[in-house]
RNA sequence: GGUCGCGUAGCUCAGCUGGAUAGAGCAUCUGCCUUCUAAGCAGACGGUCACAGGUUCGAAUCCUGUCGCGAUCACCA
């Protein structure tokens, strides 16, 4: 039984005892720092069922709980809080039962429990991965790398964007200005190339507009005959009816993309354990469409296009599908839905992780899939996070005004490895080593940057302030393992032993620590349930910053005896293990040295 | 206009299901490397928690309204 459920336990003991009524809750928070204790018991809910003044009532039930828990060594009240101090061998027998435990913090994946997937990335195959990508790339894993270690079965997913009219957009200006360009022949990174195209379509498809403005059209009308559009939606028929020209260069110039986000993907070190894409799953939701007309869930316009009245649940009308049998975004994403479940039929709930400009949309689309009758609609979670902007406001890929995401990911190991080299503490490493190295720190900063805020906040960029790399930051917190590493490698004794905990007096410090470690796995916990990355974070950055202060207030290996520098190092290396733990749930590795 | 989200120190962010004098980092200023890595530690400065009401023993946190910012309300995705 946990401290905590036994001090409950007992505090409704003594307030039984004392006072002859019996409550059912028991409010509990962290003693501040300020105060004598660790954990204390606030007493002014219980004035509704216990009469008197809180200090008295407090007073009671410490007498009571120093009497009656072995674990309590004293109390004081302040007010209406009743701060109860922990005894160190309490303190000193929890440490000793989770000090070799490698996956501290982590339960096993429970294989008869429904799984979830866990949908991220899902980008469109017309131009290369930016900073908004990065966002919810490292959300999505994190998330999924969350759940996991809260005890889930997870499954990665996307829906790749393989198909519409902004890839044939590429397609034609490739076909028309792209003079046999390839990957190969350029050395281009394929997504860059392909995106490169759906810039230049953009560009010539603007001159097209002005020379129609200028030989007398409306802007609206411009927009609507510019010849290279029209060849766009042309092409987009061909490959609808499957025009085998078309349909080649589409695949080809899909692989060059596919190839180039897999180097972006690895670089970030994300990976998937199921791929979708939108050519193969649009047809799908058409199905479903079907039977939802003959239950009645949606209904059919005069002019044959399908919609589901959410007027009930406070909502528009949605269409589903259009006038000529075509499938919407909607028609898609339904489908999608079921055919994961058919393929995954272990799976019992979803997380999307998109943007919260589709907030509405997936408000919908659940809503839909409940009507349509399906169990685990009721399971979908829709990992809603705010866009990552620039001070000049929106990034948009037809404007150039993005942050590549492979530029920023070797602008970091760049910024990295600058420190490094002024700071200077790598000799004896390789030069792979070295470059290694950079990569973790410079990601590090990087990922660490983008998961200690909160999903749900926008965060605006700025790429003439670079990411920091002291305070609290990715790097701070690798640096502080780096060095727990390094006193492990000195620590040439065997310190494997048990702890009585009669021996060891704690220091404040200490005793911090082991609190801090006692949280993690709730922690894990509340981040799995909130999805949120954030918490994992920002939990980690305390953890360190209580070990650094400890690490320079007090002498590790120079303890004044053995039994305390034994302990000593099993405590660095178990705040060693938790950190790693925490960083690998938000997808950062740690460095032996740094 | 309807709906949703956000608004905490100069800047970037924490603040768990309401609880003690609202916490960190950056920036500015003071100290600390002949002792385990100074990407660090110790400290100073800095707040009417957007504003106004309400609920309560108690509100940054819950409710209502106002203001500001953003998103969305397509037979786009």
């Amino acid at each position: 039984m946990s401290l905590q459920k036994t001090l409950e336990n007992q505090v409704k003991q003594a307030v039984l005892a004392s006072f002859n009524v019996s409550i059912d809750t028991v409010e509990f928070q962290a003693t501040r720092k300020e105060f004598a204790g660790d954990i204390t018991v606030v007493i002014f809910p219980m004035l509704r069922y216990v009469k008197g003044n809180p200090v008295h009532i407090g007073e009671t039930i410490g007498n009571y709980l120093v009497e009656h828990v072995n674990q309590v060594k004293a109390f004081n009240v302040v007010k209406g809080f009743l701060n109860i101090e922990i005894s160190d061998a309490y303190y000193i027998e929890f440490f000793n039962g989770i000090k070799n435990i490698k996956r501290y913090g982590f339960l096993v994946p429970n294989e008869e429990e429904k799984a979830i997937m866990v949908e991220y990335s899902s980008p469109n195959t017309n131009k290369p991965l930016h900073l908004g990508h990065i966002r919810n790339n490292l959300l999505g894993y994190s998330v999924s790398e969350i759940l996991k270690a809260s005890g889930k079965k997870v499954y990665k997913t996307q829906i790749i964007n393989d198909r519409g009219i902004h890839i044939c957009k590429s397609m034609l200006a490739w076909e028309m200005f792209g003079n046999g360009e390839t990957p190969e022949n350029t050395g281009l990174k394929g997504d860059k190339l392909v995106g490169n195209y759906y810039v230049k379509f953009d560009q010539e498809y603007k001159k097209e507009i002005e020379t129609l403005i200028a030989s007398g059209k409306s802007q609206e009308e411009a927009k609507k005959e510019a010849p290279l559009l029209l060849k766009a939606q042309d092409m987009l028929r061909k490959w609808e009816s499957g025009d085998e020209q078309v349909v080649a260069l589409w695949k080809q110039m899909n692989g060059w993309v596919y190839d180039g986000f897999d180097i972006t993907y690895k670089n970030l070190g994300v990976n998937f354990d199921a791929l979708y894409y939108e050519s193969n799953t649009y047809l799908l939701g058409k199905e479903f469409v079907a039977e939802g007309l003959k239950s009645g869930v949606f209904f059919k316009e005069e002019d044959g296009s399908v919609w589901c009245d959410l007027t009930e649940e406070g909502l528009d009308k949605k269409i589903v599908q259009r006038a000529d049998g075509t499938a919407v975004y909607m028609t898609q994403d339904i489908g999608t839905a079921i055919q994961r479940i058919k393929d995954y039929p272990d799976v019992g709930g979803m997380v999307y992780t998109v943007g919260n400009e589709q907030d509405y949309h997936f408000q919908v689309l659940f809503i839909i899939l409940k009507k349509l009758g399906f169990e685990w609609a009721k399971n979908l979670y829709h990992l809603s996070y705010g866009m990552v902007d620039l001070p000049s406001g929106k990034m948009k890929s037809r404007e150039g005004t993005v942050v590549d995401a492979d530029d920023l990911i070797e602008e970091m190991a760049a910024t990295a490895e600058e420190i490094s080299e002024e700071l200077g503490k790598l000799d004896g490493y390789t030069e792979d080593e070295k470059k290694a190295l950079y990569k973790t720190i410079g990601l590090g900063a990087l990922k660490y940057y983008i998961l200690k805020v909160d999903p749900k906040k926008r965060i605006l960029f700025d790429p003439k302030e670079s990411i920091d790399f002291q305070g609290n930051t990715g790097p701070f917190i690798q640096y502080t393992y780096a060095r727990i590493q390094a006193i492990l490698r000195k620590a040439d004794f065997d310190y494997s032993g048990a702890l009585n905990s009669s021996d060891i007096v704690l220091n404040p410090k200490e005793k911090e620590l082991i609190k801090q470690l006692e949280v993690f796995p709730e922690v894990i916990q509340n981040a799995a349930a909130q999805h949120s990355p954030a918490l994992v974070a920002n939990y980690t950055y305390d953890l360190v910053k209580e070990f650094n202060s400890f690490y320079q207030n007090v002498s590790i290996l120079g303890a004044d005896n053995e039994i305390e520098k034994i302990f000593r190092v099993q405590l660095s290396k178990h705040v060693g293990t938790t950190i790693k733990n925490a960083f690998s749930v938000l997808g950062i590795q740690v460095p032996e040295r740094m």
